[in-house]
Parts: C-alpha cells; structure tokens; sequence
DNA sequence: CGTAACTAGATTGTGCGCAATTGAATTGCC
DNA sequence: GGCAATTCAATTGCGCACAATCTAGTTACG
C-alpha cells in the first residue's frame, strides 16, 4: 500500500520516509491553499473597500453585532496586535464603531455603523462568485471544512 | 438534502443561502488551520532558527538545491518582494548563499551551505513530531492533501 | 478595606505577503 | 549591430500576524 511510491534515493531512512513526506506536503497543500483563497477574494473585495481579514471580521460582526475586541478574537483566532490597527481601519472607513463598554470599562465593543450593516448586501455577491470560483459540490466542500476544522483541533489541543 | 439545514431567519434569500455559508465557512476552515499549522510549526522550528516561511525554503532546497529565486517562488507561489529579504535572513543566518549565474547574469541562484545542508538533519525530527501533533492516518492526510491541490487548481485557473 | 492576581486592550518590534516600481541583463526582431 | 520587449531581482509601501510588554480596570482573598 506504501510501496511503489518511494523516492529513488532513499538513503539510510527508515520506512517513515513516507509519511515525512506527506506531512511536508500537506502544509505546503495549506499554506498554498490559505493564499490562494486570499488571492481570489482579493479582486472580489477591492470594491467593497475591504481586505480579507476585515471581510472575516465584518462576516463575524454581521452573525452578531456588538462585540468585544476579545470574542472576535476568539472567533477568529487572532490577537489584540492585529485587530487593534485592523478595526481602527475598519472605523476609520466608516463601517464599524468602537466603544468602550459602560458596564466594563476594560472592554471595547466593536458595533456596526449603518453603513457596515449595509455593505452586507453587496457582499452577498461577492460570497456567490466564489462559490462559482471553487466550484465544487456542497459534499465536497463540507467534508473538506470538517476535515480541516478537525485537523485544527487536534493541533490546538497539542500545543 | 439540503432541507432541515437552513437558518432560522432567512429573510428574502433564495435557496442558496446554506451554501453560501458554507463557502464562508470553508475559507474560515482554511485560513484558520494554516494559522494552527504556523503556530504548532513556530515552537519547533525555533531551536532550527527558522521560521515557517523559511523551513517551507529550506524543504524546497533540500528538495533541489542551487535554484535561482524565481523557480523558488514559483513552487511557493511567493514573489520576490517576499522572498528577498527571507532569503537575505537565511544568508545571514549562514544557511544558504546567494550568488549571480554567470551563464545568465539576472538570475541570483541560492544554494545551501554545508550548514544549511547539515540543517537537513535536526529537521527530520521536527517533521516527525509535527507528525504526531497532526496524528491522522495517511490516507485522511493524503486525501486532504489532495483535495486542496484540487481546490487550489481550481481557483488559480479562474483568475 | 487593600493588595495581589487576573483580564482587556493598546503598543512595539520582527517577519511575512503582495502590488507597484525600478534597474539591470537578456532576447528578439529588423 | 541596434533598439524594443521581456525577464529577473530588489526595493518601497501597506497590511496582516504574533510575541512581549504596558496600562488600566476588575475580581479575589485575607
């Protein structure tokens, strides 16, 4: 089952020399594909004034509005040092208020301006062409996301 | 098949809804499991003195060595102005040297040092272990592996 | 109370990632 | 040979991404 596709010059390696192989093949699989994604949303959101991580980021705030600076980050799974400059541009565009919460002075909330509420619609388009873009079966897709959402648990759980 | 699925408000969206958010959740998928990667990488890279972009080089060189910058970007898909300076870093780092052809005086071929070769070694390890942090069967990884090369293919054509 | 531990967010510094520009070298075409 | 188009690399500018550090506000505990 493993046989047949080993390298020519295998030398002094062990039988994992195969699966070595695939792991470094998979991360490049990923790092490709990560970049890719972000290569063809790029045209696609130009219009709209937004970069991919502030499409994310509007995508998480038109699922729920007002949130914290921390639960964005959660959801997403970045950091203050890259969301603070990211949603001062996002407010800097006009798209999203930051205030700090009454309740808590320690938190941000983060809340959409009319205008972010409304680029909603236009983004509908965009999600549509890259539905066309990668063009594959709704099986297809699914399986790989819960693959790849798998794979990212299981590595959270290591660290 | 695709019934039972849908949100609770949709409001004035046709049928494709569902797999709209299944595009967005797909390239949440990805963009968040090659952050993971990155990050489960970093810890283990660390003690190599290389960073993720950089080991991606390095793999390339150990694949092939003595490639000008170009041929390295193409199997990346990064360009110079990202690869310039990561080079520059590993030239200092006195993994690899950076020297004009003088068959063809544009290109600047990057070969490896005996360190850079010797590098090859304590990475076997790091491969390994990034291995067991991902911990699948080969054929799930495999089929990921591919299922991403797919997608990938598909949107660099529609560009 | 009052201080220690914790939490949220901002800031700083380093390193990608990419578009656009520049400059040097090579190729092609007459 | 001579000039235009092309190719390769470097540089510049902007925007993430993240570790480390800092400040301010909150909570816990004696």
């Amino acid at each position: 089952m493993k046989s047949g596709l080993m390298k020519e010059k295998v030398q002094a390696t062990d039988s994992r020399e195969f699966e070595i192989k695939l792991d470094t093949q998979l991360c490049f699989a990923i790092y490709g594909a990560a970049h890719a994604f972000t290569r063809t949303y790029k045209p696609l959101l130009e219009p709209l004034g937004l970069t991919y991580p502030q499409y994310l980021v509007m995508v998480t705030l038109w699922e729920e509005d007002d949130l914290p600076v921390k639960a964005i980050g959660d959801r997403l799974g970045l950091d203050s040092g890259t969301l603070s400059p990211l949603l001062k541009r996002l407010e800097q565009s006009g798209l999203v208020l930051r205030k700090r919460d009454r309740e808590d002075e320690r938190l941000v909330k983060i809340s959409l301006t009319e205008k972010g509420s409304d680029l909603r619609q236009k983004a509908v388009g965009v999600t549509k062409a890259i539905g066309q873009t990668i063009g594959c079966g709704m099986e297809e897709a699914a399986a790989l996301r819960d693959a790849l959402i798998t794979l990212r648990k299981r590595m959270n759980e290591t660290d």
